[in-house]
RNA sequence: UCCUCAGUAGCUCAAUGGCAGAGCAUCCGGCUGUUAACCGGAGGGUUGUAGGUUCGAGUCCUACCUGAGGAGCCA
C-alpha cells in the first residue's frame, strides 16, 4: 500500500502519518548508528532520521552511502520535533534512489562559500541552493504581481516583436542578427510598438526580454534582461508618475504578503520594504542638481555635477540615499533623453519624463515619459537625431491618424528584483544571466 | 573603450626569492541527536600562458589570456 506523496511545505498536515517525498539529498550528517539525511524537494527542506536498529540493514547502508544531490523517493513517518528548524522531521522507513550522483564526480557546489566565477560557471546547479531558489521564487512573485496590477486595471497585454528592423531609440548598441541576408536587430525596448497598440486598445502593456550590446560591466547590467512596459492613451506625466508609484507599491506589498519566508531566507531587511508606500517624493531635475551640488560642496559626493548632463550612477545613488522610498526625478534636459519625449510646455528645453530611483543605491528601476504628440515636432526630432526616416514612417503615422497625448514607462525586472531582494548584483535575479563575459551555461 | 584588483588541489584560501600547505569536498575508520556536526587516516598540484632576471621563481620583471569591481552608456 503506497503512502501519500506530499511536498515538504505541506508536511505539517501529515504529522504522525507515513508519507512519501520526492526530491534530492541536500546534506548528510552521521553520528555512529544514526544518519541525518536532509532532503529538499523544491518547496523546502526537511531532515530525515535513520536509526540503524530501526530500519532494514540495506536501507541504512543505502542512505549512509548516498551522495549529495542524488535524487530519491523517501518514505517515512512525519514527526513534530522542537529541534527541527522547520518544526518537523521524518523517520525514514524506505528509500528509493532514482539516480545516484557518482562518488568519483561529486556535486560541485558544497555548503561552503564559493567564488562568483565558479558559481556562475555552475549556474545550472547553483539554482538548487536554498538562497538562489528563494530569489527565483521572489522574482516569479514580482512578475506575477506586475501582470496582476495591469490586468486588474484593464490593461491589455500586447507582445511587441523581438526582431526589429532598426534601433528603437537610436542610441544603444544593439545585437545584430542575419534576417534572410538583411540586417535585423534584437529589440532594446517594445515601447514604440506598444505606442501603436495603445492607440488601438487604450491601455496596454508588454512584458518580455530586451537586449543591449553595450559593453557595460557592472552589478546593474545584463545584456539580456526583462522589461515590463505600460503605455496609456490620454495619459500625461503627472498621471504616469501616479501609475508608477502605485505599480511599485503593489509589487512590494505582494512580495511581503506572499514571499515573506523567502525574504527571511535571503536575510532581506523586511522593515525597509514595509516603508514603501505612495506617494513617492517627486523632485525635478533642477532640484536634483541643486541637491547634488550641495552634496559636492559638503564633500559627500566626489564628482562635481555639471548642470545639463544626465545623472551618473554615483549621482543616482547619492539622491536615492536621501529618501526611504523610491524617488521620482522628473523633467530632465531634453537633449540627454530620447528623441520621442514630449517637451515641457513651461520650458521646452526640458522633457516630460521621469526616472524612478530605487532606495539603498539600486539606481534607476523605471524610466518613462510622455511621448511627443505632434507629427511635425516628432518628424523634426527624428531629423535632428539623424535617425533613418524610412524606418520611422509607421511611428510617425501614429501622430497622423488620431494622435493623442500618451505616456508610458519601462521597469527593468532584474533591477527591481535586486532591490527588493537586497542583492549585490543583478546576475542572481535571473535564472541564467547573460553578461558581457558570459553566455554559458 | 578606460581605470583598479585578482588568478596556487574539485572548492575557499595560505606559503620573507630557499622542501607546495590547510580547511571543505571525495574515499576508509570512529561516535545513538547531528545542525556548514565532530575526531582519526588516505588519495588529490603543468602555481592562468609565454618569455626573462637569478645558484634557485608560486613569489621579482615584460607581454598576453581569463575573471571581478568601477567609469562611461543604460533598465
Amino acid at each position: 500500500m503506497a503512502s501519500p506523496v506530499t511536498s515538504i511545505t505541506q508536511i505539517g498536515r501529515h504529522d504522525g502519518e507515513t508519507v512519501t517525498l520526492r526530491g534530492w539529498l541536500y546534506n548528510l550528517r552521521e553520528s555512529g548508528k544514526l544518519l541525518f539525511p536532509i532532503f529538499r524537494d523544491g518547496s523546502g527542506v526537511i531532515q530525515g532520521v535513520v536509526a540503524k536498529n530501526a530500519v532494514a540493514p540495506e536501507v541504512f547502508e543505502t542512505v549512509k552511502h548516498l551522495t549529495l544531490e542524488s535524487s530519491v523517493i523517501v518514505t517515512g513517518k512525519v514527526r513534530a520535533d522542537k529541534r527541527a528548524p522547520g518544526g518537523y522531521e521524518m523517520d525514514v522507513e524506505s528509500v528509493e534512489v532514482v539516480q545516484k550522483v557518482p562518488t568519483e564526480d561529486p556535486f560541485p557546489i558544497s555548503l561552503k562559500e564559493h567564488g562568483v566565477d565558479f558559481l556562475m560557471e555552475h549556474r545550472h546547479l547553483w539554482v538548487r541552493t536554498p538562497r538562489q531558489a528563494a530569489i527565483l521564487r521572489i522574482r516569479a512573485e514580482i512578475e506575477n504581481a506586475a501582470r496582476e496590477f495591469f490586468n486588474e486595471r484593464d490593461f491589455v497585454l500586447t507582445d511587441p516583436p523581438i526582431l526589429t528592423p532598426a534601433a528603437c531609440e537610436g542610441t544603444s548598441t544593439l545585437f545584430e542578427v542575419d534576417y534572410f541576408n538583411d540586417p535585423a536587430f534584437l529589440t532594446q525596448s517594445g515601447q514604440l510598438y506598444i505606442e501603436a497598440t495603445a492607440m488601438a486598445l487604450g491601455k496596454v502593456y508588454s512584458f518580455g526580454p530586451t537586449f543591449r550590446a553595450e559593453k557595460s560591466k557592472t552589478r546593474r547590467h545584463l545584456t539580456e534582461f526583462w522589461m515590463v512596459e505600460p503605455e496609456v492613451a490620454f495619459l500625461e506625466l503627472d498621471g504616469l508618475m501616479e501609475l508608477a508609484e502605485q505599480f511599485i507599491t503593489h509589487i512590494v506589498k505582494r512580495v511581503l504578503e506572499r514571499r515573506r519566508a523567502d525574504l527571511v531566507t535571503i536575510e532581506r531587511d523586511v522593515a525597509t520594504l514595509e516603508k514603501i508606500e505612495a506617494p513617492f517624493p517627486r523632485i525635478s531635475y533642477d532640484e536634483a542638481v541643486k541637491m547634488l551640488q550641495e552634496g559636492h560642496a559638503k564633500g559627500e559626493l566626489e564628482q562635481k555635477f555639471e548642470y545639463g548632463g544626465d545623472l551618473g550612477s554615483p549621482d543616482e545613488t547619492y539622491l536615492s540615499n536621501k529618501f526611504d522610498r523610491p524617488v521620482m526625478v522628473h523633467r530632465y534636459p531634453a537633449k540627454v533623453k530620447a528623441f520621442y519625449m514630449e517637451p515641457d510646455p513651461q520650458d521646452p528645453s526640458k522633457a516630460l519624463c521621469v526616472d524612478v530611483l530605487a532606495p539603498e543605491g539600486y539606481g534607476e528601476i523605471i524610466g518613462g515619459s510622455q511621448r511627443i504628440g505632434s507629427y511635425e515636432k516628432l518628424a523634426q526630432r527624428i531629423k535632428e537625431h539623424e535617425l533613418p526616416e524610412e524606418a520611422f514612417k509607421w511611428y510617425l503615422d501614429l501622430r497622423k491618424y488620431g494622435g493623442v497625448p500618451h505616456a508610458g514607462f519601462g521597469m527593468g525586472i532584474e533591477r527591481a528584483v535586486a532591490w527588493i531582494c537586497g542583492l549585490e548584483h543583478v546576475r542572481e535575479t535571473i535564472p541564467f544571466a547573460r553578461t558581457l563575459t558570459r553566455i554559458y551555461p
